[in-house]
DNA sequence: CAAAAAATGGACCTGCAAGTCCAATCTGGT
DNA sequence: ACCAGATTGGACTTGCAGGTCCATTTTTTG
């Protein structure tokens, strides 16, 4: 299927997956329709549906996927290296300028809202998308650990976890009110946790 | 206007205001029409934009109004007196428990994202309803302290926005996956932080 | 260079769901 | 009992957005 588009194909159905998450962005979800997209992209509706026979569904899951890539890249190199405190705290101010730039739109957020949990799709990409994240926490957790920087008697799993949860709230709040203060908060929680780990065990 | 309703006028928009939030958690926001909720509630079109001149939009107003006063109200009357360590243990089980019971529905969340942030009434709801939430969590906090068991030097309204933030993440990674192992680590983290401020002031 | 396959343009169809309207019925006050 | 205003029923209109279709152009391939 896929293997049977054109170099200019691919580019096309590329450019139409990156147009719509720019609509999404600007109007909502409720509020984006294909004709937006066709227009912003300069295509037409026959391009759409032969691209994704789907039809919307299966773009905005395309779209989902574009944005569930971009979270992790837009949070690197930083979240790839948590190895001291200091870059523990340079990823959180990453965090925190990513989110506070994007606003009050959460592509991912109200993109799997509109396609609902029921589609077996979106679930996996949302799903996959937070074991990453939490994964590369955990493993930052443990460099600090194999460091000595924080107690090995900490249970990594379930601080990431909550963490990663701290995160998502903050985000989500920040969408709803306009205020980094909880996105803040947790993060900097967060991290406390780790220290105060530390200085609790000496 | 809301007073030229007579008892009956005043029950039939309730009807339609609870039938409303039923075909919400059903089929989800996207996939909700009026026509659902009449038939849901046994109305008829004129009745609903006699009770609610601006159409879907004020109604699913009420409906999010509603819904964020269910709330806080779901999680008393253990919110409100945080006032010992087991009262609150006793609130995190209230707290998962009707998380887990809601299943992987948000009818605040799917509203307000339908809605959209720009207008403002929609804002207002869950600002407020945030606002209140931690406030109650500030006051548990402040209780302990009084109590001695939480050290006054601890930051009382960063660590609520923390642990605010832990369980609207925890929940929303409760929608997205179905798993509610996150918002336990946050609660637990939450809850974990006060006691090792605490033991770690000693 | 010719044939086949892919890419594109855009008119058209269709169904649905929000919102309108008016006539009919009920209810509460005097 | 009577009247004004509140309540209700449901047919009708309307606009839009998703999706279909086919003719045309471009590209690839042999």
């Amino acid at each position: 299927m896929r293997g049977s588009f054109t170099a200019k194909g691919q580019a096309t159905r590329g450019r139409i997956i990156q147009g719509a998450a720019a609509v999404l962005r600007e109007r909502g979800v409720a509020m984006m329709t294909l004709d937006d997209v066709l227009a912003r992209t300069s295509t037409s509706k026959s391009q759409l549906f032969h691209y994704f026979p789907g039809g919307k569904d299966e773009l905005l899951l395309a779209v989902a996927q574009f944005e569930a890539d971009q979270v992790l890249e837009d949070q690197q190199p930083y979240l790839g290296c948590l190895d001291s405190w200091d870059a523990w705290y340079r990823w959180r101010d990453t965090v925190i300028q990513r989110y506070e730039e994007q606003g009050d739109h959460c592509p991912l957020g109200s993109l799997f809202l509109q396609i609902g949990r029921n589609t077996p799709g979106a679930r996996a990409i949302v799903t996959e998308l937070l074991r990453q994240w939490q994964e590369h926490l955990a493993t930052g957790i443990r460099a600090m650990q194999t460091a000595g920087h924080v107690p090995a008697s900490l249970d990594v799993d379930r601080t990431a976890a909550a963490l990663l949860a701290g995160i998502q709230g903050g985000v989500s709040i920040l969408l709803s009110t306009g205020r980094s203060t909880h996105l803040h908060a947790a993060l900097d929680e967060g991290i406390m946790t780790l220290r105060n780990a530390a200085s609790a065990a000496i």
